[in-house]
DNA sequence: ACATCCAGAACTGTCAACAGTTGACGGATC
DNA sequence: GATCCGTCAACTGTTGACAGTTCTGGATGT
């Protein structure tokens, strides 16, 4: 079988490279990114990455007028309003979700989470699996809400920014499987083809995770000072 | 006393001009817009106008690599999507408001309000003006959230979008005064502090906009359709 | 010791030219 | 007459160079 040809541009692979880079921590929080240094990098001229870094602008990095573009700070404040935000679209998604998804989408749905299920009893400590797997949850329900921007600004704007929070600060215990619990609950929702419900269920859900990330992320700084007193 | 000095680019000017123009129906939606074109009539090279329409993209113009940008198409379901979004997230913004805005911010907004109702019992017909203030009121309420994601994204992606739909289709008759009667609730369940209330009311009026726009858009058609027949 | 000032380096904003792609037109073929 | 194919103009993607700005570090003066 032929396989298209994917039309590609320098550009949009910049645009892939900065992100992973973004995304896997190879560039701190607040840094600054020179376009002619990542146009050296990457071996291209600078009219690619600078494309790259201003679809990025307001996502993941900010830009000021003669100065350049730095990776956004993340700090608690940020945090919750990306929450807030994620509540917001999330819930209307889902309530979507509960009137658009098809019974086959709904069946795979649940299939999904039993795979989760067993990763997360076999798997014990390692949480990291969850994170991605909670992400494949969130975005399925993003998908079968079949409105094309929230699911376009979920993947553009909010996933790519909770994926940089999720890299420098570690699950609370027990987050994994509250999770999956309240994935279980929307699931449930979702098959009643109940809308209000699933809308509820997941915004307690995202309600709970802004709890938790919060929390995770006051521990993480406790730590970090207590580090440096000693 | 001194303003500031607008650091200011030669993109940030051609972008500028690029949505004033599509929001002010210069360009047909789904009309073809050159870089080249472009840069000739604003008398600047490509490079800025490249970025303008850059920034632009998902927003007001959809890009094809290789073949250039469109101005976007908005038909009934793009218009249905674009009021589940701002349901979810003006109702968000709704409850954060109630919490956050200040004692003289709700002030201002009954002031804002009163402005409007003497507009509208003096302007009769001008349902025109109720527009822009309509967009007012909203836009009050997404400053005074405090979420700065909430609001960049009404502002740069929500209200453009809106300003193209309004642009091509009329109220219904007796729509702005349902409209201020609808702000009056929403500043009421503000005044009382009460973020539940605020973001259901929101809500209430957003699916009343729907309604009401999915309508015009109908009645729009229909009348299309009859001046062919003729 | 400290603040100020001033070159030079490095960077961003802009431009004009080149390379590769797309879509349209017109002639050749069946 | 319809279809296919090659040619060509116009356009987008990319590049390297230039102009103007910001940052840096050392020299200068207090």
């Amino acid at each position: 079988m032929v396989t298209q040809i994917r039309p590609t541009s320098l550009a949009s692979e910049a645009f892939d490279r900065v992100v992973a880079a973004i995304t896997s921590g190879e560039f701190e929080p607040g840094e600054k990114l020179s376009e002619a240094d990542l146009a050296r990098r990457l071996n291209v001229s600078r009219g690619p990455v600078r494309e790259a870094l201003q679809r990025l602008e307001g996502r993941l990095v900010s830009r000021v007028p003669h100065i350049g573009v730095r990776v956004i700070q993340f700090g608690k404040e940020e945090l919750k309003e990306l929450f807030y935000l994620r509540e917001a679209m999330e819930g209307m998604a889902a309530r979507l979700a509960a009137t658009n998804g098809s019974d086959r989408w709904l069946k795979s749905l649940e299939e999904l989470l039993e795979k989760h299920r067993s990763a997360i009893r076999s798997g014990g400590g390692r949480i990291y699996r969850q994170k991605s797997a909670d992400e494949d949850f969130h975005f399925a329900i993003a998908n079968a809400s079949g409105c094309r921007n929230i699911k376009r600004l979920l993947l553009g704007e909010v996933y790519y920014q909770l994926r940089i929070h999720r890299l420098r600060s570690s699950s609370q215990p027990g987050r994994a499987e509250a999770a999956l619990q309240d994935h279980r609950e929307i699931l449930q929702q979702l098959k009643n083809r109940d809308p209000e419900g699933a809308e509820a269920a997941m915004r307690r859900h995202i309600q709970a995770a802004r709890e938790s990330a919060i929390a995770a992320l006051e521990s993480a700084a406790a730590t970090r000072e207590l580090a440096e007193v000693n």
